[in-house]
Order: structure tokens, then sequence, then C-alpha cells
RNA sequence: GGGCCGUUAGCUCAGUUGGUUAGAGCGCAUGCUUGAUAAGCAUGAGGUCCCAGGUUCGAAGCCUGGACGGCCCA
């Protein structure tokens, strides 16, 4: 006789192959179908707030890997919220104006100049753009499964988010926080646009490295030379003689590689307490700094003879000719001087320099400036008006070497700064700008001392951030584009003076929340005049407005005053989550904006992620073949697996990504996935009435509940500080030990016993707790499968709890507290199960044990009864106390059962005589109700 | 060039305040199972803990220097 059918063998329709990149789709229309989220939201509403604040992607291109992992460890901590009953709001958001968009929609419409092009027009398609970008983001961002507003998330372009700029503009000015002043500034001569630090980036370049004499006339070389006689004494007898030999001339060397900024040369910079040599080169006589002299001559030091010293503020004052233009340069101390490279004697052009712009004003230098906002040359530049500066620089050198005051040239690599978006070089030009004043009002240091009430993940973010407040320069906010919203400031067109008044910023406000920013353009100004408003400065009437955008740093920086504080959400936040870069980015933007107007860091907690690099730790590029997008990666191998590589590396560090990253992490996911499925097949024929109470379940049952209160515990600990991966690692070694142990025990009980036989509904139950546990637990890094794991369970308890995001945590803290006993049970049943499961003969059910065990281990294992053989997987145990603890494997007694594989005593029931008598009583009763 | 971070098994990672023989999962090899079966169980191999000094009775963990990689900046 066949006995299998008589046997209760696993069942379900939960499919042991995932096929994700198919289901994944249905599952977020199921949700969202379902309202599972904004639903739980509601239901959370008495549980308090927790909000993670959204730092805004920028739309345009497609997402990355390093968006996926950002973007999905968000939406983990959202879940984690939601299911500890949490009003887990949260709203994305997007960042939405700004050159890069600008830049791509010109090229998009194929327009060199942007001069040429009306800037309600732009604006219009810019933003036709920028909404294209934002939803194919979107359409990534829901098909990772992210829970949020994503039909109404935060844009920096709607009226009310332009609105909240202006207002922060006005709450700014109002409090004196805004100027606006002359300073070098970083300027992209193709975009026509003043840039703030962080539009820059840092690539290789190969510039003209020229050593230039800067030669003084007779009356200054006495000078000079009296200076340098004055060093030691009446100085050496060479210098003696070449003072008095009026036919050698003597020139500071300077080094540059930007010759372009040589008509704006005012000063040469040296450094004051370095030692300067004056060097007879043949018929002239040079001075460079002497720990840099053998470098900077080159191969004609040898011929050099060092003929005087001095150090550098000694010859502070001094002054000499410009090599081409018609004024003097003026010798200056700085300290920035530094004798690595060059000469240590440093041209100096206020205008071109953020340090010259600083010894400038400490000299009251003219600031000359020759340079158009096209990266032109001025008339100022003399004979090179006109020229682009770039395409000036052979021609300057040229020019040079022909006066006679090129000492050498070369080319030089090295890395320079270039426009984050059109990747063009930068300069530095001086402009009128407005600035966010950093330390007025003491909001630098108001802003350091608010890192104090945040918490950093990594905690040494703290420090990071610190770093980044101090070092951060004045805040340059005006941008001279079109795609942003307007800096509501006026010129006086009587007396040229800038204003930017709070009551003009509160009109445009308000005007910008009605009609968009776009007013700014097509209204008169008169719209943005309050009554009687007057020029402070010369009581002129007659305003213009200025066409300056805001920085998008500042846009971005004031995200928590359009989104925090209204809707249902409280300011501050809770968490903010953002790549380490943010901490001269977003994070350090929003700090600034917040303790200005509140007086108080946005967020509670900031974390950091990693990078993504590829697979040899290299940054991911697309030419090496190694770049994915995010869409691409979730349609080859699903979310849920990437979502389990974002848990199964430390995503807080720099981490690896590829083909053979994810197909490992892919195999921990199919374990995963088959210990789900094995739960859910046993448990299809279990009713709520026969699910047994934990207190009545059998002892090895009550343990494996205990074990899994102690895992959710830990998880929930792990997920309370924002560690991610170690709950991986817990999951991992969860599912682990209960398959092994646990599962492979009950299978035999499961299997042979009567279906509705206590024990085995004490089994079925402990797996539905272990179950549901589990899957809750899973669900903010497994969305997707835990979803579908608890569309697989009983229908009846899908009738009280429609997705595994109606379940919560649950974390048990008093069952817990017993729980340190119960895992030293479990660690020795693992122990003595491996020790049978190593047997190779007599092995398994053809095995029985001879257990002896101290007394008090003993009084455990005993209490186990007949579970302990079945968690050992053997036919038949003896239990004893004893003084040593003993083990001992032998052959069990009596025949295999072909019902149930356990060797007993056969034949009891003649009409079945291959079976023992526990299952021909299953068999029997089979037979008699069919 | 500066600041910060990292470097532990083929891969992804643990390793509590310095203390036995450095662990897990995956992979690999071997065996078992074929009633979780494109599954399950067990065993095993595999490590100069980046390198070199130092402190210490004792260092993967502390100190100094260096190498390599990354981020941010100059």
């Amino acid at each position: 006789m066949d006995y299998r059918s008589t046997l209760n063998l696993p069942k379900t329709a939960f499919p042991m192959k995932a096929d994700l990149p198919k289901r994944e789709p249905q599952r977020v229309a199921w949700w969202n179908e379902h309202g599972t989220y904004e639903r739980r939201l509601e239901r959370n509403v008495p549980g308090g707030t927790w909000i993670l604040h959204d730092g805004p992607p920028y739309a345009n291109g497609e997402l990355h890997m390093g968006h996926f992992l950002n973007m999905v460890l968000k939406d983990m901590f959202v879940k984690i919220a939601l299911l500890d009953g949490k009003y887990a709001k949260f709203v994305p958001g997007w960042d939405m104006h700004g050159l890069p968009i600008e830049y791509e929609t010109l090229k998009y419409l194929g327009i060199k100049d942007f001069h040429a092009v009306d800037p309600l027009e732009l604006r219009a398609q810019c933003k036709e753009r920028a909404l294209y970008w934002l939803d194919r983001q979107r359409e990534d961002r829901r098909r990772m499964g992210t829970f949020g507003f994503l039909d109404h998330p935060y844009r920096t372009i709607d009226p009310s988010f332009e609105a909240t700029i202006v207002n922060a503009i006005a709450d700014l000015a109002e409090r004196q926080q805004i100027y606006k002043g002359l300073r070098s500034t970083l300027w992209c001569v193709h975009d026509e646009t003043a840039l703030a630090e962080a539009e820059i980036e840092y690539e290789q370049r190969t510039s003209p490295s020229i050593y230039v004499r800067f030669t003084a006339n007779d009356e200054q070389r006495d000078s000079v030379m009296l200076s340098l006689s004055k060093h030691d004494g009446a100085g050496s007898v060479a210098l003696r003689q070449a003072q008095g030999d009026d036919a050698i001339p003597v020139s500071f060397l300077i080094w540059t590689t930007t010759p372009w900024t040589l008509p704006a040369n005012v000063a040469i910079a040296l450094r004051a307490d370095a030692t300067y040599g004056l060097y007879r080169v043949g018929g002239e006589m040079l001075i460079v700094a002497e720990a840099l002299a053998q470098r900077a001559l080159g191969e004609r030091f040898a011929d050099a003879t060092q003929i005087g010293r001095a150090l550098g503020e000694e010859l502070d004052g001094l002054a000499v000719r410009h090599p081409f233009m018609d004024r003097d340069s003026t010798i200056v101390l700085a300290p920035y001087v530094d004798l690595e490279t060059g000469t240590g004697v440093v041209h100096t052009a206020p205008g071109h320099g953020a340090d010259d712009f600083d010894t400038g004003m400490k000299y009251g230098l003219p600031i000359l400036n020759p340079v158009d906002a096209a990266g032109r040359f001025t008339a100022e530049a003399g004979p090179y008006a006109g020229m682009n500066i770039f395409a000036a620089n052979p021609r300057i050198v040229d020019d040079l070497r022909a006066s006679g005051a090129l000492w050498s040239a070369a080319e030089y690599e090295h890395s320079y700064p270039h426009c984050w978006r059109c990747r063009n070089p930068v300069i530095f030009r001086a402009t009128a700008q407005w600035f966010l004043a950093m330390d007025q009002n003491l909001l630098r240091q108001r802003a350091l001392d608010a890192t104090d009430a945040v918490e950093y993940a990594p905690q040494w973010g703290r420090a990071r951030q610190r770093q980044m407040i101090e070092t951060h320069p004045e805040w340059c906010l005006s941008r001279q584009r079109t795609w942003g919203t307007p800096i509501p400031s006026l010129v006086c067109k009587d007396c040229g003076e800038a204003i930017l008044d709070p009551r003009v910023a509160r009109l445009a406000a308000k005007r910008f929340a009605e009609e968009g920013a776009g007013s700014w353009w097509s209204d008169p100004v008169q719209t943005y005049l309050p009554e009687g408003f007057i020029c402070p400065r010369c009581g002129g009437g007659d305003l213009e407005k200025e066409k300056n955008i805001v920085d998008i740093w500042f846009e971005s920086g004031v995200t928590h005053l359009a989104v925090l504080g209204r809707d249902g959400m409280p300011w501050p936040s809770d968490l903010v989550l953002e790549g380490g870069d943010q901490f001269r980015g977003w994070f350090r933007s929003s700090l600034i904006t917040a303790v200005a107007i509140k007086g108080r860091a946005p967020y509670r907690r900031v974390m950091k992620n990693g990078w993504v690099n590829d697979e040899e730790g290299r940054p991911m590029s697309k030419s090496r073949g190694t770049g994915i997008d995010a869409s691409d990666a979730m349609a080859r191998w699903g979310a849920d697996v990437l979502r389990l590589w974002a848990a199964s590396v430390e995503p807080i560090d720099d981490v690896r990504f590829g083909p053979n990253v994810v197909d490992q992490v892919g195999r921990v996911y199919r374990n995963l996935r088959n210990r789900m499925r094995f739960m859910l097949s046993n448990l299809e024929d279990l009713s709520a009435a026969e699910v047994v109470a934990r207190e009545a379940m059998e002892p090895i049952d009550r343990l494996a509940c205990s074990v899994t209160d102690a895992f959710v515990a830990g998880v929930k600990d792990a997920y309370d500080s924002c560690e991610i991966h170690d709950a991986y690692l817990r999951i991992v070694e969860f599912e682990s030990s209960m398959s092994s142990l646990f599962f492979d025990a009950l299978k035999d009980p499961l299997y042979s016993r009567a279906a509705g036989d206590p024990r085995r509904r004490s089994a079925q139950s402990a797996l539905l707790y272990i179950a549901t546990r589990f899957f809750t637990t899973v669900a903010p890094v497994l969305s997707f499968t835990a979803e579908e794991a608890w569309q697989h369970l009983p229908q009846w308890l899908l009738a009280r709890t429609e997705s595994v995001f109606d379940s919560s945590f649950d974390v048990n803290r008093s069952r817990n507290a017993a729980a340190e006993s119960d895992l030293e049970l479990w660690r020795r049943l693992r122990a003595l199960r491996a020790r049978v499961a190593a047997s190779a003969e007599p092995r398994d059910f053809e095995a029985q044990v001879r257990l002896t065990a101290p007394p008090a281990i003993y009084k455990r294992l005993f209490a186990l009864g007949d579970n302990l053989r079945e968690a050992l997987v053997v036919s038949q145990l003896t239990l004893s106390s004893g003084d040593v603890e003993d083990f001992e494997l032998l052959p069990a007694d009596g025949a295999k059962c072909v019902r149930c594989w356990k060797y007993r005593e056969l034949g009891v029931d003649p009409e079945h005589p291959d079976i023992c008598s526990d299952c021909t009583r299953v068999v029997r009763t089979l037979q008699s109700s069919s």
C-alpha cells in the first residue's frame, strides 16, 4: 500500500521561484489600490509622528545605484517607523531649478546664447524638462517599493515652494543677514554666472606654467638693493658690486599657471618669514625664495650665484614694474604664500582669486576686473581687449617672451576647478553679488553649536559637519541666470543702490505663491513696491527689478521650511539620510538656513550613506561598463534582491556593487524565500479555532517562539539605532538556525501525525507565530517578498490583517527577559543535533541516542519530553542524569516504518504489516472517515 | 598637498572595555537526503587580521610611520 497519500505533506501556492521583475510591479499596483500605506498612516495617528525628511534629488537624468541605495534605505526607515505604530509621513521631493536643467534645456532646444531667448519662454521649457525627469525618477522610486506621498511630492518649482524661498530671504533680510558686496567669486564664463563652491568639480587640466620677471626701474632698483644690503650689514662684495652697476637689472620672478590674470596684476606677495635670495644669473639679478631657487631657476641654477638675501618682511612695501601694463606692482606680504611650488613670489590679482582679493582688501589695492561675464578681456586689459581669456594665454606668453619678461615656460598638469554642469574651467572674477553673511549675528558659531543637539551616524559626522561650517566662505546667493527663483532685489536708477527690502520680498512671496515666480519677469516693478517706497539711500523713486536668481543650494536648503511644520509634519524632522557629500551640501545648507531663521538644527539625526563603487572598489563608470542605472538593475534582478543587497553591505560605508555581488546576495535571498515557503506550506489547513495558545504549545514550540521573540527584539534594536546591516546579520543567522534545528525537527510530527493531532497543531501554531513575526520583521527590507508571503498566510488571518504593513513588530520585552536561558537551551540543542547529523552510521531515524547530562541541564532537557527526540531527529532517546555529560549513538530498535520512517515495532495490525502503531491509528482513522 | 573614512577567509561582513584555538552567511569540496527537491541537513578545506616598528605578560582592537582604496577639499 502507498502510504504517501496519508501524510500531511507541505502545500502552498507561494512559489519557490521569485520572478521578482515580473511580480513586483503588480505588488506596487496592489499597494496603491489597497491604499496600504495611507490606511496604516491614518491608523498610526495616535502613535505620534516620526518624520524622515527627504533631501531632494536633482531632477535631471536617470537614477543610479547610489540613488537606489539612498532611497531604499530611506524607505526602510519609513517602514520601520510605520510598523512601529508611528505616523511616518514621508513626502519625497525634487530639486528642479538650476543651471543643470537650464543647460540641458538649452542644449535640447539647440540654443547657443541664452540671452537671446525670452526668460518666460525658457522657464516654461525648463519646467517641462524638469517635470519629465521627475516623472521618470518617480516611477523608479515607486518600482523600488517606496511608501510615501509620491503623488504629491514637494517640488522646488511649485509656487508655494518659491514663496517659501522668498519668505526665507525676507526673514534673512530682516535679520541683516544678507548683503550685496564685491567679492572675488567663482565664475563660469560659459554659463555666465557666479557659482557656489558646491557647484565646482575639480578635474585635471593642462595649463601653461610660466615664470615671469617683474623688473624694477632705476628708482625701484635702488630701493630693492638697499633693502637687501640692509639684511646683513653692508652686504656681500658681490652685492655691492652689482648694486653699483646699473646695467644689471633686478627682478622678482613670479610663477603662474594663469597668464590671463596678469593684466589684473597689481601686487606681488611674499611670505613674511621666508628667506628670499638675490641671484646673479648672467647679466641680471633675480629674487626668489631660497627654498625654491633651484627648482625655479631650473638648469640655469648651476650658473647662478647667490649674492644677497632678505626676509620677506624686509621687502614689504617695495615696488617693481608690471611687465606690460603701465603701472607698478607692489610688494606685499600674505600668509598663504607657500614654499612648495613656484618661486615663493606670488603674482597677485585681487580681482581673480579669493586669497588675492583678501590681500587686496588688506593693502587697499585696486580690485581690477578686466574680464567680462563671458570671459572676454575688457578695454581695461589694454592690448588684449576683446580676446577670450583662455585664447589669450598663448598670446600673452608670446608677448612676454618677445619683451624679455619671460624666464621660462612649460606645460603643467594640475587639478583645476570646473563648472559642475558645463565642465568648462571656471575663473575667479570680482563681481557684485548677494551674500549670506556667515558671521553676522554669530551665525557660524550658532550653526556650530546647533550640531551639539544632533545625533550623527556615523559619529564622526559631527566633526565633519563642523568642519564644513567652519570653512564655509561667505555664501554667494545670487546667480545671473533664468531658471530659478528671483532674489527680489531692486536697483535705484538714480544712485545705483541695490536694495533687498524685506517688505518687497514679502510682496514678492505673496505674488509668487499665487502666480509662480515667473511673474517677476512679467510684472511691472510697481507690483512689488510697498506704498510710498523710495530708495533708502538717495530717496529716489525710480526703481527697477534686479534679475538675479537664488543659488539652488539655498532652495534645497529651505525644504525643511517648505515641507515641515505643516500638514501633520512637525519641525524639525527626526532623520535625514543622504550621501556623505551632503555634509558640504544639503546637510550644511539646511542647517545654516534653519539656524539663521529658527535658531536650531532642522533635524534630530543625520545619517550618511556611502558611495556605490564597482566590484573592484572603483567609482562606477559607464565607459568601463560597470555603471548601471537603478531601473535597469531592478528590471534584471528585481527590487527585493537589491534591497537585500543594500542591507547585506554596510551602507554607511562605501559599498561595492556588481553582478557577482548580486549573485551572492541572490542566493541568500533564495534561502530566505525557501524557508518562508516551508512555513507557509505547513499552515494551509490550520483554522483560527485550532490555533494553540502559546502556553499550551509543546515545549520545543514554545522555545522556538521565545527564540523568535528574542530575534524580533534584536532586529528592532538594530533598526532603532539605524543599523540595517546588523539587522541583516541577525535575520540570516535566525533563519539559518530555525531551518536547521526547528524545521527539520518538525517535519516528522507535521507530516506523519493525524492532521488534527494536538502535537501537529502545536507545531503549526508555532510556525504561524514565527512566520508572521518573521515576515513583519523583514518587511522593511524585503518589502515585496514579505508582502507576497503574507498574502499566502491562511485566509482567516488575512481577513484580520490585510497586509504585512498592517502588522506590528510586537516586541514583547517582558517575555524576552526570560529568553537568555531559552537561547542557551536552543544553542545546546543545535549542538546536539549537529552531533547526530554528523554521524554517517547509524544516522537520523536509524539511530537512537543515550544521553547523560549533569542535573541542571538534565532538568531542562527532560522538560522537553519527546520533543528532545524530535529535535535530534532519531527514533529513540534515553535521557539520564549523571555527573558527566555523555552522548552515545546506537542503532535504533525495531524496523523502519515505511510511512513515518522512524524505527519502531511494526505489524501491530495485520492489515498494515509495514507500519508502526501510531501510523496505523492515523491510517485507520483516515480510512474510516473516507 | 590637506582633512576624514576604510583595509579581517574567494565574496559580503561580525569580532563587546586588549585575554584560550579569530567567527557567520554565501561560494567551494565531500557525504547524506530525495516527504521544503532548480530545495534540505552535516562535515571539511580556506586567514602573514594591509605592511613595518612600538607599548604590553599578552595586540585584529592601543601608539607611530607607511602602502592601497574611497569621499570631501586645495
